[in-house]
DNA sequence: AATGAATGAGTTTTCATTCAT
DNA sequence: AATGAATGAAAACTCATTCAT
């Protein structure tokens, strides 16, 4: 609500199911051509919709790229969410793993992400939306393992934890530079070295 | 006349440094801006020449980026050979977490490779030139791993030991992202983490 | 709402009026400096609407070169239409000799088909054009001049004819190239000449 | 001479050879991409010397252009001596036929008159030069064919050979552009018209 | 006599954005 | 709510011309 623009659309049903039309079309134009190269016009015929009247529902070009950015951060809380359901998170993220590269490889979702980090880099607003997202996802996933460290009575020192958690989201989210640059890439291989770098940070005292 | 010795190297020695000097301009462009915000014209005003100029020593601007790009992924091939000249290189390694830890917070050139990784996403030539690079690289480093394993007794299966160095490559290249999204990162508590996760990576069986 | 009744021509009235538009400030705009000489800044100022704008309906300057062209060379035929509206076609073109020469020498005109040949013996796209529509209107010629000398009972050996359509068309096309070099050119006695010329070459056996 | 620039090199043979090597050039750029595809700079790499020398032997391009016009249309004149060599100009005239019209569409060369039309129609000191040379070419043939019609008793009023002679010319130079846009054209058939028109011209009472 | 480095004005083209309807 | 015509500022790139050497 506070990046709509709300110059002559209220909350309406209608705006924002518009708002999430135009959304949906610059994911694809974004994906083929990246922020720069996506103009207006392909957002607008991706859109079904008058390239004016897009700034209806959105104040500028950067502001569309805010949302999309919005949106696509809010989803990595979702996976934080659904880790916390199970009973042993830290086996669940072991477990997981293959199922993750799994993902990782087969998806064409992994421009996005470079996208997004490429913008952070120069757009302080899209690095602040990532920073303030980044806290959260860190956050949550640090309760999640020093809960679930305690019921195995390992030590749960926030700095060391910290640390630790910083390093797996790195491992994580280089998997996306990895798919990138090595296409070959072995699932299984990688899936096994991520277990084997991971376990210790999840499980060593 | 004065210059006559210089005469014989039209190509070389005065062209060769005024394309470092484009180069040099580009950087401090592309790191402000990006490789797509950069102008040719924020660019020849860096380099302290006329834009047109340019264009006597880069066929265009995408010449430009590329030359940059090869210029910036052969460095990484340095690290490697910095690697290979230690007597133990896999405890150089570890060692050696907290400098990198260091180089990488402290170093504004973070910025650089998620500018290229973006671009390698659209453009081939870059994404081709990333890939050789990255197999190259990995080649390197495989090799480093599964000599210094064999000279310890340790197993060096290349399946394994390619998706354990793959995993590493992505833990550090994953380091890029933590400083840009993480700015208050911990380097001790980060370099600690990066340790435990390497060393079953590099010295398990 | 005013114009509800046009809104069902959103490509065709609009915007053909608006290419009209940009042909004939392009046709001053050529007249004047030529196709490479005029600039698009000069057709859009000409025509009353900004440079970008033309982009709207022309996919860029070769494409404008080209309607244009396609524009010019599809008034001969026009021509050809009307001599075959004659009773006696070849006495028709005899006698229209003067009003042909008057016309040529009068009219400004001449230097759009100099730069048209120039422009096609560069550009295979307007050569083509040219070429094809040359195929066509020899043939309306010659069908015309066939018919006529059935009609008075003279021969009509294909090869024969082909060759003496080929030599007047030459002769109408030279006039435009004498007018150029030739601005004393008298009327008179070049209408004369070109009869004189002619006369065998439509009625000798 | 006229046309020189004579701001560093008087008229030494060294100099003049220099000129005509520009010009050599300048002819092989100029068929291949016309007066404005050809950039100084091709015409410096095909003279085998540096841009800026040229303008050591010519003021500016435009220059250039002129002299290679001016080089150009003197050359018609020796056609014009030649044909007064004969005992019997008109007789070889509709002789040498078959030669000239062989010559036009073997040669690659008819693009560098269509060139040049096309730049006197814009350029006022390209279209003078042109009209001084054809009053001249002009007036040596008509005086050919007056001389050549008084031997045979023929009549020899000026105005009615002076059109007669232009609409000759016509058909020569429109030859050039029948070449161009009619590509299979047949060399015996339109010699043989040529023929038909010409005899009449020159040779009717 | 000769070079080629260097410039700056000019070219075509693209695109975010506005606004009358 | 919706269009798409229209703009103007910028972009990349070219090229005739100059000038120090």
């Amino acid at each position: 609500m506070t990046l709509a623009s709300d110059r002559h659309h209220p909350d309406s049903a209608r705006a924002e199911h518009r708002r999430r039309q135009v959304l949906e079309a610059a994911e694809q134009c974004f994906r083929r051509r990246g922020f720069h190269g996506a103009s207006m016009a392909d957002i607008s015929k991706a859109a079904g919709m008058s390239a004016g009247h897009i700034y209806n529902y959105f104040d500028n070009k950067e502001a569309i790229i805010a949302a999309f950015v919005q949106c696509k951060v809010e989803r990595v809380s979702a996976i934080m969410r659904d880790l916390d359901s199970h009973a042993d998170p830290l086996q669940a993220l072991l477990d997981g793993m293959d199922e993750y590269v799994r993902k990782a490889v087969e998806d064409d979702d992994h421009k996005i992400p470079l996208e997004i980090f490429a913008e952070a880099a120069r757009n302080p607003a899209i690095h602040a939306m990532l920073c303030a997202a980044d806290a959260h996802t860190r956050g949550q996933f640090q309760d999640i393992v020093c809960r679930a460290r305690e019921r195995r009575g390992l030590s749960v020192d926030r700095a060391v934890i910290g640390g630790r958690v910083a390093a797996l989201i790195a491992m994580f989210e280089g998997l996306h530079l990895r798919v990138l640059q090595h296409p070959q890439l072995m699932q299984r291989g990688m899936a096994d070295a991520l277990r084997t770098a991971a376990a210790p940070l999840l499980l060593n005292d």
